[in-house]
DNA sequence: CGTTCCATTGAGATGTGTCAATTCAAGTGG
DNA sequence: CCACTTGAATTGACACATCTCAATGGAACG
């Protein structure tokens, strides 16, 4: 079986048989708005669509060496790194239309591992052929500049919440983060699914799974939340928003 | 009095009088060891070296438009930012050599706010100009991104310090970590004045201030620190580094 | 030389972690 | 298809690290 045969398995239509940068639904999150017709067509040709990976099965691994980053086209993945003392810390989840993998960058050594939490499909932008090109298309050298410093923001807000929030307040975070980054998909920003464990979630935020599993409760009870195991149903939304501490 | 005249005073040597990015005492810390020597002539035109900044003068502002990031010449600053809900949550410490300002690129604002913790001098650098550049010279454009993504494994490490680590395992870090940049720069390893206050470090560390100075005490009984306000002796490093989770 | 902010120390309150038991879900093999 | 196994999730009781509140001492600055 070829990866082409494999990726076409985890489209929804059929006849769509070749994917592309300039077709892909998700163009819009993960690519630069600014880009010419043009331009995406020579991203196009650096890009390179693999087969999906199974749940559980790595991207890459804390230490590999670094060679390419990563747009996720379905799934969802998780990075996290290792502590010296052997502990792991969840540093992000990624969803489609994200990059992951520019911690790699600085040593030329991935700092994180990455790991599918569902089965997941990737396109993957070598770095080298990235920064070849980006030389020569001043808005993808900006767009990359961009998503970068992005990361940082959003590095620097899990900071904040990690540093200042309560448990509920962690937890309303993420969930609306979530909500929020699956609206941006065209997605139910009310319905759907965690990809990943209590485990993860607590790990992320800084709690034990039984606290992160407490502050669902108390959010089912005070109506907020519909909990059934990995599916979510916020009833209210603004309920959440209050306890995440955006007032 | 001119910004040059008021440059010199915060020099150790008065007949240096022309401060270039080539002779400065700190390129190889904040400048890309690759670059040749005609290439940082060209970086050298782009940056603007201004008179410093006094203590507690902001470098910038949270939402002022981003135009430079800037590089550290003397002195120190910390970056924060202001939660919705008005707290403030301080995100890093920059020391000589160092970059910072590079979170402002995703939205063309600054996401945090930088001030001195004491005078300070900057190298500002146009982040245009630095665009302009880095399509031409590929050893910056790697460089910086290389410093991006420095910045986001920095992150990524106090996430998981404010996750998972103890309060002295959060000062131990903080100390070993400004230990080591005081190193780079040729600074005693063991000997130095904190520039940020008390309430900086718990604030950073996601501490109270109390537990800050509980900790400082503790580790001054158990004779591996000597703290005198500000100025702190490092007399047992090791057990700094084991308190630290190293182990 | 007062004023103000910063730092230290103590006593008590509290949110979250730890430990333990139970239920639930998913996958496996008979 | 059902029993069995395994890991995930939930819930409760208790412990403890850190926060909160409060008082004092010390440094910096005008």
């Amino acid at each position: 079986m070829t990866g082409q045969s494999q990726e076409l398995l985890t489209k929804p239509c059929a006849h769509d048989y070749k994917v592309n940068c300039g077709n892909c639904r998700l163009n819009s999150i993960c690519l630069p708005l600014a880009l010419e017709r043009d331009d995406v067509e020579q991203l196009d040709e650096i890009v390179q669509r693999s087969k999906p990976i199974q749940k559980g099965r790595f991207l890459y691994h804390e230490g590999d060496e670094f060679q390419s980053v990563f747009a996720v086209r379905s799934g969802a993945l998780k990075a996290f790194r290792t502590t010296d003392s052997g502990r792991e810390q969840v540093t992000g989840f990624y969803f489609p239309g994200e990059i992951l993998g520019m911690d790699g960058i600085s040593n030329n050594l991935h700092a994180s591992s990455a790991q599918a939490l569902e089965t997941t499909a990737v396109c993957e932008i070598p770095f080298n052929s990235l920064e070849k090109l980006s030389a020569l298309m001043p808005s993808l050298q900006r767009h990359f500049f961009q998503i970068m410093s992005r990361e940082i923001t959003e590095d620097q807000q899990l900071i904040t919440l990690l540093s200042k929030n309560s448990a509920e307040e962690r937890v309303a975070a993420l969930i609306l983060s979530i909500s929020s980054r699956n609206a941006r998909r065209k997605l139910s920003a009310t319905r759907f699914r965690l990809p990943m464990s209590r485990i993860d979630i607590g790990n992320y935020l800084g709690l034990t799974v039984e606290t992160v599993s407490r502050v669902f409760s108390r959010m089912q009870k005070l109506e907020f939340l519909q909990v059934n195991n990995k599916e979510i149903e916020i009833k209210d939304i603004e309920g959440i928003r209050s306890l995440a501490d955006i007032g």
